[in-house]
DNA sequence: TATGATATTTTTGGTCGACCAAAGATGACT
DNA sequence: AGTCATCTTTGGTCGACCAAAAATATCATA
């Protein structure tokens, strides 16, 4: 394993070439079966909403039965290309960051069920939002200031309605994450954040929570309208580590609240 | 679907309790005897190193025949937890959200090989590394410092051989993301910016560019030392720009470099 | 004849048990 | 106690079987 032809230990696919991407060596293993399938799909070859080939089909291509050929979907489907819902023959699904990476939040989520491990997430999703609130200080359209603010009157439309209000909530952050127009914000932030806030507690006097948090986030879109960076990065920490910290302290003085 | 009890789409694991972790009704399902083995090595019960019992041990234990037991553990594998190197019997793998990322990289890989997700990941890392240099500046230990110190000496030590000089790069890096003690950061930086780093095409008059490169290292730590915020961010933006913009004019030139 | 519904055949994914080579365990023999 | 032969267990692979879905053919009716 040299540095220059890095073989990173134990991927699912074995191989690169100095472009980084897997060789395609026609072996017959189940991960050549996943990579070439999924260079199909990344190149166009395989369009989302089509068919793959039949599995049948695949045997005859790479020269194997059908066992390996299904590992090769399998580990598709883990690749977030192959949609295998309620029993229809699997679809090419469209090749999405967020796609991809929910399949590494199935596996992901064993690390953030401790308080620990929830700490630490909440540790980078402040540094994320961090990053993206000092972006939007300096290069927030106002269409996107705009959808900032639909979500923030969304949630003051509702805040005595949990589930809408945490609709709304999301659909802020979301809006926040997405201002760099990099997907890569806006996957990491439907992978974690999202389902970090759509499975977050309930807590009590959740109206004066919510008006609360809604204030924070009234502060937020004032700060980066006003193009003040530190404003806007303090309204921001504040936000985030108060929701942090009740959630905290609810665990210490076990008030469990039926969810 | 209800907001509460949130199914996101499609995921391999379908079925959560309000704890966010997969439920374990004994459904004889892959994802669920992968969830299941996933459990148990996270709980303890299975160790790293230890063998996973034996498929039909599990086919047993589910009521179901081998096909359904093997994709589980293809599964499991894509998760990072099972080992399944050179045909010797499967060992459960050590937990590290590190492991679990890779495969997500597998998965990702094809969204960053052309330039503008190539650009897309180098802002992405500009963002990370900003925040942890932010960090480092009003956090940093000594020892953590004293660590990017040596790996800047690395990097003098070896300004002219390629791999060693990436090597003592890397480390600099990496030392940089640890610093929070945040195991995500690192997870990041090593599935997506360490290998980024050592699959970089190499420049021409690479003694020159690493002399500049590591007197960028030098700027940094200057910084983190001063405690100045600014010129810490600064020195970090500019040696990470400089490299992609290196890259895409080099791209531009039609200059390739071999590998 | 054209058209729509219905029956039939084919294809497809899902599941299972059987076979194989190799690794590991067991025992015999020196 | 050590070495070698034998046997058991294990993962890897394959083909066969099944139910459901799709495609095709059939036929009654306008």
């Amino acid at each position: 394993m040299t540095i220059l032809t890095p073989n990173i230990t134990d991927g699912l696919l074995d191989t690169y070439n100095s472009e980084g991407i897997k060789q395609m060596a026609a072996d017959g293993t189940a991960t050549n079966i996943a990579s070439e399938l999924a260079s199909d799909v990344h190149s166009g070859l395989l369009r989302p909403g089509d068919m793959f080939p039949s599995e049948r089909n695949l045997c005859e291509r790479f020269g194997v039965g059908r066992s390996i050929v299904r590992d090769g979907m399998t580990i598709l489907h883990g690749m977030g290309l192959a949609d295998h819902t309620k029993g229809t023959r699997p679809r090419v699904a469209i090749p999405t960051l967020s796609r991809v990476m929910l399949g590494a939040s199935d596996a992901a989520q064993y690390f953030f069920k401790d308080n620990e491990g929830r700490a630490h997430l909440q540790q980078a999703r402040l540094f994320l939002e961090t990053s993206m609130v000092q972006y939007a200080v300096q290069n927030a359209s106002n269409a996107q200031i705009a959808k900032m603010v639909g979500a923030v009157e969304e949630c003051d439309a509702n805040l005595d309605n949990i589930a809408s209000f945490r609709n709304a909530d999301v659909k802020f952050h979301h809006a926040l994450a997405e201002v760099p127009g990099n997907p890569i914000f806006v996957a990491l932030h439907e992978t974690f954040v999202d389902r970090l806030m759509k499975r977050a507690p309930i807590k009590d006097n959740h109206l004066a929570h919510n008006q609360i948090s809604n204030e924070g986030h009234k502060e937020i879109v004032s700060a980066i309208l006003a193009k003040d960076t530190d404003a806007a990065v303090r309204s921001l920490t504040e936000h985030l580590v108060r929701n942090n910290e009740t959630f905290l302290h609810r665990s210490l003085t076990n008030k469990i609240v039926k969810t």
